[in-house]
DNA sequence: ACCTGAACACCGTTCAAGT
DNA sequence: ACCTGAACACCGTTCAAGT
């Protein structure tokens, strides 16, 4: 029972989504697992997606922070690039509706500050990628570009198999081979 | 007014999922636009999500039928390559709603036949690529995965980019750039 | 075989009050 | 400033009938 109000009816839609999924999360079920009234909510956010939107800006700091680590803590930039994408693979299954949320779904309000949040962690990616070239692991493009490549790959990889459009459904093991795949032929001279 | 109040009802879906999305399907706006009760559409479809079903087993054809107009149609690997990822592309953009039905929702329900209208393009997806292989301008890895790698990110560039997450929101052009890029690094001895 | 109208249990949202 | 209870206009779905 920790928390204001308002975070515990962020921590109580998270859960609802993980648990049930989008069409789970109403209202009224959040707000009585807070132990408000159903209309309570409104007095912290405008409406039903307002609430998701925080739910979203909690988890777009929770991704940036796992980038930052896997750029600070790692020995060199294919370990860092595989720590990041590792730890983004883990959340979205994991998380499966909340994911969806961050990186798919088009209804979410996007204000100034969300869109900052979601920002953040892509900026730390594209310094993971930058490294990479540096290290000659990565062609030398345009690094934004080529940071918009990977991660439009693994969005997609992840993606499908969240919805279940994946071939034989593998989990992490699939999303990471279609990574590994994609390093290794991106690696300069590579296919001799 | 053509066809059987089945087909009519699948038609209808489509057209409001183009108007105004997912949540403005409703069964009432569906039967209303037929011109039966709202609870005609029982009939002919178990509930709500079967009646998308049907939306999504016509789209699935479609784009497989413009796959294999690519692969016969074209002169070289190349210009089917491209000819294959513009007709997705464009279908995404004109249908966005439909495409996500079709490659990301997971409340979709997936059949037996469903999953078999749902593989047909991909199918002819790794036919093109394999075409691309065969004429050195991919490298020489598994077809099936090369594919996967590929159709991921597209999918997730799309996805993306339909989303609202894409940076600049550029339309066509943004995907299309990706999947240039993606082209240009995988082709082999192209970065000496 | 196909359709209709009434009904049920849900929703998001608004509003008039309460402390 | 924050919360509550009643109410409204929606939904998907079911059921008893109708032809």
């Amino acid at each position: 029972m920790q928390g204001s109000t308002k975070q515990r009816l962020v921590t109580a839609a998270a859960e609802l989504l993980d648990q049930g999924g989008q069409e789970s999360v109403t209202l009224r079920a959040v707000a009585e697992q807070v132990g408000v009234s159903h209309n309570a909510p409104y007095r912290h956010f405008r409406d039903r997606s307002a609430l998701l939107a925080g739910v979203a800006r909690h988890d777009f700091a929770t991704i940036g922070d796992a980038f930052q680590r896997a750029l600070t803590t790692s020995p060199n930039a294919a370990s860092a690039m595989k720590a990041a994408v590792v730890a983004f693979t883990a959340y979205g299954l994991a998380h499966r509706a909340r994911y969806r949320l961050l990186f798919s779904d088009p209804s979410l309000p996007a204000d100034e500050e969300l869109k900052k949040a979601a920002f953040a962690p892509f900026e730390t990616f594209v310094r993971i990628v930058s490294w990479g070239q540096a290290e000659k692991n990565l062609p030398p493009s345009d690094p934004v570009a080529l940071s918009g490549l990977i991660f439009a790959a693994m969005h997609g990889a992840l993606d499908l198999e969240i919805g279940g459009r994946a071939a034989e459904g593998k989990g992490l093991g699939s999303v990471m081979a279609t990574f590994e795949l994609m390093v290794r032929l991106l690696k300069p001279d590579s296919h001799e």
